[in-house]
DNA sequence: AATTAAATTTAGACAAATCTAAATTAATTT
DNA sequence: AAATTAATTTAGATTTGTCTAAATTTAATT
C-alpha cells in the first residue's frame, strides 16, 4: 500500500511540518529533488488513502495515520544509521544513503529486534532521537508559545509564572497542562494570538498570556484512544 | 541499472541454470509466480544490458556479468539470513522472507562490512553457502560426468582411474585437471557424450570415460583475466 | 482595485513492469 | 510427414511514478 516513494514524501513532509506546521508543494518539491507537479500527483494519492490533510492551492500536513507511518520510516532510518556506525564501523557522515535504503524494509519485527539487539539507542550518530516502537519521540525542547510558529500542533508541558491572576484567564480559556493547541493567527499589533485548541473553539490570548505557556512538541502518535 | 526486479529474474535464473543447465520461460515464470509473457519482456531488457544470453524461442542462461550480478545478490540474501538467525535471534525459518527485501540493499561497502561483522561465515542458517566478495561460491559437490545433465558447464577436479590408457584418452581430447566444459548432447544408445570444451571444438566422450571424469560447478565469477 | 508575479494544479506524455488474449514457433504424436 | 499440442512471443492495455508545458489560482505590487 505504501510505497517507497509514498515513504519519502510522507517523511520529507513530517520533517517539514515540524519546522513550519504547514507544508507547500514547492517546499516539498525542492526537499524531494523533484517537481512541483510531482508533487501535487503525489499528494492526492496519499490523500485518497488519508494519510495527508490536503485542500489544493491551500497547502498540507499530514493526517494522524501519515504521521504514524512517517514515524516508523524515521525510526527505522535512525536505527539503521546506529547500527552502521556502532556495528559495522561505518563513519557517520557516510550512514545516511545507506539508511535511506534500509528505512523501506517493511518488516516490524526486524525492527524491533534490530532496536532490542542495539540496546534501545535513545539517539542516532547525529544526534536526533530515535521513536520508540510506538513511534513515540522522546526529548524535544520546550518552547514558550509565543516563539511558536502557526499551524503546529504542540501539547502545554508548563506554565512559566504561576499568579493565581494567570491560571484563573488560563482556566477560562480551556488551558491547562497537557491541552494540544496550534496557533492560527498572530496580530502584529498587539503581539495577541488565535489559538485553536484541539475538541474547542477558537480563543484570543496575549502576548503576556503567551510568554509564559510552555509547550513541547505533541508525541505524534499518542492519538489513540 | 539494474532494478529490484531485474535482481530477481537474475537470481532464480542463476538457481534454475545451476539445477538444468539452460533454463526455458516457463520455469522462470513459475519459479518467479509470473506469467510467462512477462518473463519474456523481461529476458529482453536482460539481453539488451548483455546480463543473459538469449536467442527468442531457444532457451536462455547468464552471461559472465550476468552470474557476477545474481552472485552477489545471493551473497547479499545469505549474509542477512546469518545476521537474522545469529545477531537477532529470528528462526530460520523465517528468515527468507526479510532477506528477499534485504538482499536489494545495494552499498557494497555495507555487505563486505557485514560480512566481516559476522566474521565470514561460510554457510547460511539453511546450510547453503555464502560467495566471498569476489563471487566465489566453495564447497560443492562433485560429480561424475555421466550425470551431469546438459548445457551445464563445470570445472575437471578429478580422475577416478588413472589408467595409461584413460589419460591417452583424455590428453587427446584436450582434457585435463581444471578444464572447463558442458554436455550438449547424450547419446541413450550407447550413453555416449557430446561435449563442448571451452575455447576447443566439440568431442565425443564414451560412457566409461565419462564415468570416470569427476566434475564440479564452475566457480561462477573465476571468469575474471 | 487592477495588474503582475509566483505558486500550484491540470493535461498529456513517457518509462518500467506487469497482465490478457492472440499469434507464432517448436515439439510431439498419430 | 501432417496434424495436434505445448511453449513462447507479440500486440495492446494497465498501473505507478515521473516529467514538461500550459492553465489556473493565490499573492503581491503598483
Amino acid at each position: 500500500m505504501i510505497s517507497v516513494s509514498k515513504e519519502n514524501h510522507l517523511k520529507a513532509i513530517f520533517h517539514l511540518q515540524q519546522e513550519k506546521g504547514l507544508v507547500t508543494t514547492n517546499e516539498l518539491a525542492a526537499a524531494l529533488q523533484t517537481r512541483p507537479a510531482s508533487v501535487t500527483d503525489m499528494l492526492k494519492k496519499l490523500k485518497d488513502q488519508k494519510l495527508l490533510i490536503y485542500e489544493r492551492y491551500k497547502g498540507f500536513k499530514l493526517s494522524g495515520e501519515g504521521k504514524k507511518a512517517a514515524v516508523q520510516v524515521i525510526r527505522k532510518h535512525r536505527l539503521w544509521e546506529y547500527f552502521l556506525v556502532e556495528k559495522l564501523q561505518f563513519g557517520w557522515e557516510e550512514v545516511h544513503e545507506i539508511a535511506e535504503e534500509l528505512e523501506h524494509i517493511s518488516s516490524k519485527k526486524l525492527v524491533d529486534r534490530l532496536d532490542a539487539f542495539l540496546g534501545h539507542p535513545e539517539t542516532d550518530p547525529h544526534g536526533d532521537p530515535i521513536p520508540d516502537s510506538q513511534g513515540r519521540i522522546h526529548s524535544r525542547r520546550q518552547v514558550c508559545l509565543a516563539e511558536l510558529p502557526l499551524n503546529r500542533e504542540v501539547q502545554v508541558t508548563g506554565i512559566a509564572s504561576q499568579t493565581a491572576e494567570m491560571l484563573e484567564i488560563l482556566q477560562h480559556n480551556h488551558i491547562r497542562l497537557g491541552t494540544r493547541l496550534e496557533i492560527k493567527k498572530k496580530f502584529p499589533f498587539d503581539e495577541s494570538l488565535e489559538v485553536k485548541i484541539r475538541n474547542r473553539p477558537l480563543v484570543t490570548i496575549s502576548a503576556q498570556v503567551a510568554k509564559n505557556v510552555l509547550v513541547k512538541d505533541d508525541e505524534p502518535l499518542a492519538e489513540k484512544r
